[in-house]
RNA sequence: CGGGAUGUAGCGUAGCCCGGUAUCGCGCCACAUUUGGGAUGUGGAGGUCGUAGGUUCGAAUCCUGCCAUCCCGACCA
């Protein structure tokens, strides 16, 4: 700490840090296209990951962002995979309003509970200029009901569903949504936590609690699938405890992934809301035995949070890592010339090589460019993380070959120019399952045993990633260690081995370990 | 929302304590030489100092409100 006197030094920790509650600011000297590594400040390097990949910017609204091009595209292609998948389970996609009569939210008394503090309401419809050229809301204008702008759309789409549903034979209903939702939160961070947030919201009814649980472990089970054969974010499947449980849901089902910092994010959750809506909104169906039931509902969804995850799962102190699966662009080309001469015998091969790329799927981009030069076109596909770069120069066109450089190891080789699109697919294939093993042996190293709650505790202070320990069960034990430790029960894992134990905290008898974690 | 801090050119900053319209680097534009890991030289453009008031002959500088951001806490996908 005596560091601190050393002003203007450079001294390696947080440009930003509170000592004694005395926020300290360090002029760090930064050039414009280096990132903080990850072990000076975990939080500065993945804020200058997001902002120097270009994948989003704040914006000038409170909280919310702009996703950028280079952001979006992988969002998209997410929207894609994630899309297909729903509809190759029977989902449809439809679309229900942005806006949310108050009366609805209070129809569902846990629901209303754990949203009401973070809602944006609308109040009035029109504004007014007020003579001294100042735009005001015009009073006169007042909703007689307002709204709120949706946080999630149970309500809405329950309210909806009671017109839908009759009999057992307009079930099930399996629907999805791609939408936007605002939920006003205190401290943001982009893509993680947002005010304004995309996601996709899934939302079905069932004739039998059965049939509605199968459906929310399927999803769940999509979502996992997704996580680990897309993102390549190996994640742990499991159930919330009650304390984590969404509002008005009687289960919830989770994915946790684990970010190279230790933190837990859950990635992804799957509802099972009983028939809790269907009586907040009285959807009942007459069943094949004439006997009038409510309906079984499920709700699932993931966000534009799991950019987060991908980002932080997989990228390193020169920027970004996408997995080849998702990432918008696969493979770069740079041309290295001296002469124009040598640029369109360079250009000629690559347009070939591109031609045969993409007729395997595998996306290309050429860029040729003569305003940067390959120095600087290396450095900036490399932060925006693409996984495959090809440089071609005149002595490759002398020995028929080209240099390939893979984002993921940075290791750079030699490859003679035939056979060259099978050694880039095989490549690419290659990328992808390595960067989900280096994430999968990480993840597994740093689940760890406590017996005790002082192991507990140091484990916290010292080993990052999830502990595996006895809870007795009890939310109270829950809430407790989380208040002393800020640790939280990330899930009960599914499939979880069942062992006699003594609760870490209580001392009270449990019969399986759960993981713990601090998270995001 | 409670505690702490910060806002100066596209980005990072100096100047602020001790009032007299602004410093440096990167980036940007032009030309030339360059091009196998973030080029070099020469010339040039760009700022109502977050915002609204107040004090003053005069405000980036002093005072007040507001807005935004960051850090710590509570909340959370």
């Amino acid at each position: 700490m005596l560091l601190i006197v050393c002003r203007h030094k450079f001294i390696n920790l947080p440009s930003n840090f509170t000592l004694f509650n005395v926020q300290i600011t360090f002029q760090i000297h930064k050039m414009s296209k280096e990132i903080t590594s990850r072990e000076a400040d975990y939080s500065q390097w993945y804020n200058d990951i997001v902002l120097k990949a270009d994948l989003a910017e704040h914006s000038a609204v409170r909280g919310c962002m702009v996703i950028k091009p280079n952001g979006y595209a992988i969002w998209e292609k997410m929207q894609a995979i994630l899309d297909k998948m729903f509809k190759d389970t029977g989902h449809q996609n439809a679309y229900f309003p942005l806006f949310i009569p108050k009366s609805f939210f209070s129809k569902e008394a846990s629901h209303v509970e754990g949203f009401a503090t973070e809602c944006a309401v609308v109040t009035h419809y029109r504004l007014k200029n007020d003579g001294n050229g100042n735009i005001v809301v015009d009073e006169t204008a007042k909703l007689e009901e307002e709204l709120i702008v949706r946080p999630t759309s149970e309500t809405i789409i329950w309210n909806t569903y009671k017109g839908w549903i009759q009999s057992y034979r307009d079930l099930p209903i399996l629907i999805n949504q791609w939408a936007n939702v605002v939920r006003w939160e205190m401290r943001t961070r982009l893509f993680l936590r947002t005010a304004e947030f995309l996601w996709q919201e899934g939302h079905t009814a069932h004739a039998t609690a059965e049939e509605a649980i199968e459906e929310t472990e399927r999803m769940l089970h999509i979502y996992a699938d997704f996580a680990e054969n897309w993102l390549a974010v190996p994640v742990i499947r499991g159930r919330k405890s009650p304390n984590e449980r969404f509002a008005g849901a009687l289960d919830t089902y989770c994915i946790e992934a684990l970010m190279q910092d230790g933190k837990a994010l859950q990635a992804g959750t799957s509802h099972f809301l009983g028939q809790n809506f269907a009586k907040a909104f009285d959807v009942k169906f007459t069943g094949k035995d004439g006997k009038l039931d409510h309906v079984w509902a499920t709700s699932w969804g993931v966000s534009t949070r799991l950019m987060g995850a991908l980002i932080m799962a997989h990228s390193d102190d020169s920027g970004l890592v996408i997995p080849p699966k998702l990432a918008p662009v696969q493979v770069v080309v740079v041309p290295i010339y001296k002469s124009d001469e040598d640029l369109s015998k360079i250009s000629a091969y690559v347009n070939e090589l591109s031609l045969r790329l993409r007729g395997m799927g595998i996306s290309v981009k050429y860029d040729d460019r003569d305003t940067q030069r390959p120095g600087f076109k290396f450095a900036d596909y490399e932060m925006k993380g693409v996984p495959v770069r090809i440089a071609i120069g005149g002595r490759d066109l002398e020995n028929k070959t080209v240099e390939i450089a893979r984002r993921d190891t940075k290791v750079k080789q030699t490859v003679p120019q035939e056979g060259l699109d099978i050694y880039i697919a095989k490549l690419l294939e290659d990328i992808q399952q390595s960067m989900f093993n280096k994430a999968l042996a990480y993840r597994d190293e740093h689940i760890t045993e406590a017996d005790s709650y002082e192991e507990f505790k140091e484990l916290l202070d010292t080993k990052a990633g999830f502990i595996s320990a006895h809870w007795d069960g009890t939310p109270e034990t829950e809430q407790k260690i989380k208040e002393e430790t800020k640790a939280t029960i990330r899930c009960i894992p599914l499939n979880n081995k069942l062992e006699d134990g003594i609760c870490i905290y209580s001392g009270k008898a449990s019969t399986q370990r759960v993981l713990f974690a601090r998270a995001y």
